[in-house]
DNA sequence: TTTCTTTATGTATATCTTGACATATAAAAC
DNA sequence: GTTTTATATGTCAAGATATACATAAAGAAA
């Protein structure tokens, strides 16, 4: 957790809503969507979370009665919320490597049948490149409909920031799988 | 969980018992430095792993007596357990992207002060950018050791895959690092 | 018309992970 | 001589995460 009990999810959500007040709905579908390329978490946490949130003073909530439905509760971020997430953006970003079950893979490939292993990271491979070519097509919609990076202003660049991330991401992984398999192949 | 209800970091586990006999301290060192680059456990969670390994078949121990000190407990593989691991390391890997809390503050960056923001992703490609000399380093070391990749034995091509994808990451890593603290600092 | 998907909100359980607590000795550094 | 580090093995509690359970209605698809 970051500054006074708020995890990391709880900075993201916060994130979210300072663009814009949303229901927990809302945010489970944007933890899906864009957040969910680099951060995910399912509605089982987020509908918890936001109450801790509540709890803490950083959010607060309005009911939006619905026909039939239960109510929608619309989240708002208050000043001591919005202060806490502009804190902590700026503060040093912990751990980046972290888990990856595809590179242990690779450290253990020697247990493997070499032509199995290569199949494997062959198969790896295309996932990524696929990813890959989704951020790159997310990327010209948006030199289309945005305009030059350059010029972007603050938030759309911020958003830019983050694909150009995982599009380096995902060619630098694709890259790899195709050396490790090729390797692998030639080998076996 | 993989098969048989044995984790990542069961498997982990496995895998390094697969090379060689360990006691729970050896283990825990070996997943601080080489595997911990991409798979990290404390020894807190490998002692239990261990024990539960050891209820599900997959590794037996020997006590060897220390002079004062608790018995020294030596894991040793079972034919289960190397069957097991053999069976896993070829399985689809699943997830790669998953928690990455500076591409959230790249995506919130449009929340904080331009020139701090720019001064942390500075700071953090320097981390990446000493990670990747390090592993530089290490692969140097292996190709003045073991001469050329090309003629690695498995185990060895395996532990170089591994660390090739460290060189990679890092070297993205900290390459958008760099652009983004640029783009920052232009714009600010 | 019936079934599936989307909207909408939760709880419960199990597992994973982290960090602290706990003990004990030998060897190396200061 | 004293302190710190390395060896060596555990437990416990708190938090994070994933999966399943649970409900309910509107709208689209079959």
């Amino acid at each position: 957790m970051g500054r006074a009990g708020v995890s990391t999810l709880g900075f993201a959500t916060l994130g979210l809503l300072a663009g814009e007040s949303l229901s927990g709905y809302d945010v489970k579908l944007r933890m899906a969507e864009p957040v969910g390329f680099f951060w995910q978490a399912g509605h089982s946490q987020i509908y918890p979370e936001l109450a801790k949130l509540e709890a803490g003073g950083m959010v607060v909530h309005n009911d939006v009665p619905q026909s039939g439905k239960p109510d929608k509760k619309i989240y708002e971020i208050t000043a001591e919320g919005l202060s806490a997430v502009k804190e902590w953006v700026s503060e040093p970003a912990k751990s980046a490597p972290t888990r990856d079950e595809a590179t242990l893979k690779a450290y253990l490939s020697w247990l493997g049948e070499p032509g199995e292993m290569a199949a494997m990271f062959r198969e790896l491979g295309r996932r990524h490149e696929k990813q890959m070519e989704r951020y790159l097509e997310t990327e010209a919609w948006m030199r289309s409909e945005w305009g030059e990076p350059k010029r972007f202003e603050r938030r759309r660049f911020a958003n830019y920031a983050a694909l150009k991330r995982g599009v380096g991401f995902e060619r630098e992984y694709a890259q790899w799988c195709r050396w490790v398999s090729e390797k692998l192949e030639s080998s076996g």
